[in-house]
RNA sequence: GGCGGCGUACCCAAGUGGUUAAGGGGACGGUCUGCAAAACCGUUAUUCAGCGGUUCAAAUCCGCUCGCCGCCUCCA
């Protein structure tokens, strides 16, 4: 396997630091608002990095951590007049609908910052006794002229940086570019004892603290939306190496923005989509399936459209399974080959090494999903034959498993043509009842019975404005909802 | 100002030294159908922002130019 490492800038062979084990870590979520479809792709991305190294047979474990202590929980439980515990209960409980409904699995661990308070007070603690660190009026900082590797994530100088520097100017910090590992808490503000009086901890240093706590010093994969690569992870290898004085993770893993009109999607743009508002227009699956549909790395042009277009190939794929479902109920005992057979049998031994080929590249999802809509043609047209048989039965069931197989993988294709349906119609035509479809297919029925065209026609018209579309087919009108 | 990335058809998007330059959407034409829908077939990039260079060979490597974006401050 291949892995894109921000660490050398390209991509690297994947060897894990066990043989057959993964130990991975992503940045979660600060528990202070609703979570916009930016979080989905992080979220979904690494879930299906997780999914995929399983399915390659690593044991892995996944850790994802919250946040739950920071100026901007504060800040919030200022504006909502409730405990700040209370704005970070109320946001876990928000994400978890919110991921349960994208389909996001949790992690194996999901560790909170005030659960490991006492955990980073002694990585503080250890830092200033090694001199990496030292305490100001209750504020400890890092210094980070004494770790001599500051800058290698981020690809920075730290004579750039302090040249370019936007911080605010902190008279306590020794350098401006030396960021806070504990916090002195101001009157009415959360705190927790320590060394050097009541306090609370710097944004980066949980993440050095859970991450060691549950995967150990040196672990194999940290990620995070590409906008934490500075400066919260060069933080967390600064602190964190210089602590322990071992290489902390192995590889790390970025993904790209959401854009909106070509700009970053964010909170300060106010260019953003929660998750709720996109899951009230459209089913989770083409979510997910846009946001695989480009590679991780690269930056995703968000638009109604572009869901639309996903929503149209999921609808593919279960029209398809629904064609394979009543291929599979005929009994044709007849022996008659499909088209192009050859092809398709050669299709279906190589799929599967064509997916992991694709998934072992850097998570090629975009090219995995290529490859899935090959297959999806080829067994439209070797069913367009009207094949017979037990071989056309077995490949065509061959080409099924793949398909769920992959779909699991990937997290998508998981339900039936029929769920997929229902749930399309919630969304498209929330007024209009299978009875009222049904019935009106039955009026239509004695319409062409009579070979009254225009009457049968007129109905198809009017359900077709009102967003199903009707299909006659042999066995007698199937219907679906218009994607 | 420093650092990094991107520019592939009408749209989205793989491909990063030798392939007919994947796949999806759209459009148009065809097969099928009472008509449709679905499905399938065909057409839609002799060419990869532009210009040079390296090479037997470049969308892929190098240089320059143009355009767009990100990080350097909280941010997935």
């Amino acid at each position: 396997m291949k892995l894109y490492n921000t660490l050398g800038g390209k991509k690297e062979d994947f060897v894990p630091v066990t043989p057959g084990q993964v130990k991975m870590y992503v940045c979660g979520i600060t528990v202070y608002d609703h979570c916009h479809i930016g979080h989905a792709r992080s979220s979904i991305i690494f879930d299906i990095m997780r999914r995929y190294l399983a399915y390659r047979g690593f044991d892995v474990t996944f850790v994802k951590n919250f946040t739950d202590i920071d100026d901007k929980i504060i800040n919030r439980a200022k504006q909502e007049g409730i405990a700040w515990n209370e704005v970070a209960e109320k946001y876990i409980a928000e994400y978890y609908q919110d991921m349960d409904q994208l389909g996001v699995g949790r992690a194996d661990i999901e560790p909170k910052a005030t659960e490991h308070i006492q955990e980073i007070i002694d990585i503080t603690k250890g830092l200033v006794d090694k001199g990496y660190a030292y305490a100001v009026d209750g504020d400890v900082y890092f210094q980070i002229e004494k770790f001599s590797d500051y800058g290698k994530l981020s690809k920075r100088d730290l004579d750039d940086m302090i040249a370019g520097a936007r911080v605010n100017v902190n008279e306590r910090k020794r350098n401006p570019m030396d960021f806070a590992l504990w916090k002195a808490s101001k009157e009415g503000e959360p705190s927790w004892d320590s060394p050097w009086g009541p306090g609370r901890p710097g944004w980066h240093i949980e993440c050095s603290a859970m991450s060691r706590k549950h995967l150990g010093d040196t672990f194999d994969i940290h990620g995070g939306g590409a906008d934490l690569t500075f400066p919260h992870h060069e933080n967390e290898i600064a602190q964190s190496e210089a602590f322990t004085g071992k290489p902390f993770a192995k590889y790390w893993v970025h993904n790209g923005f959401i854009t909106v009109d070509k700009e970053k999607m964010s909170k300060s743009l106010g260019n953003f989509f929660t998750i709720k508002e996109i899951l009230s227009k459209f089913d989770a699956e083409p979510v997910r399936f846009f946001l695989l549909s480009t590679h991780y790395r690269s930056p995703i042009e968000f638009s109604d459209e572009q869901l639309k277009e996903a929503e149209v190939s999921i609808d593919r794929y279960y029209t398809t399974a629904l064609r394979v479902r009543d291929f599979l109920v005929q009994d044709n005992v007849k022996e008659k080959a499909g088209a192009e057979e050859k092809a398709f049998g050669e299709m279906l031994d190589t799929f599967r090494d064509r997916f992991t080929e694709a998934m072992d590249d850097d998570f090629n999802t975009a090219l995995a999903i290529g490859n899935i809509f090959e297959l999806i043609r080829m067994l439209n047209k070797y069913l367009d034959a009207k094949p017979s048989g037990a071989k056309a039965k077995e490949l065509v069931v061959r080409a099924q498993d793949l398909l769920k197989e992959i779909g699991n993988a990937l997290n998508i294709f998981s339900r039936t043509p029929e769920q997929w349906n229902s749930s399309l119609m919630r969304f498209k035509c929330p007024n209009v009842t299978e009875e009222f479809i049904l019935s009106k297919i039955e009026e239509r029925q004695k319409a062409r019975g009579n070979k009254d065209w225009a009457a049968a026609d007129a109905i198809r018209k009017e359900l077709e404005d009102k967003g199903v579309v009707l299909e006659d087919k042999k066995e007698g009108t199937a219907w679906k909802v218009k994607v």
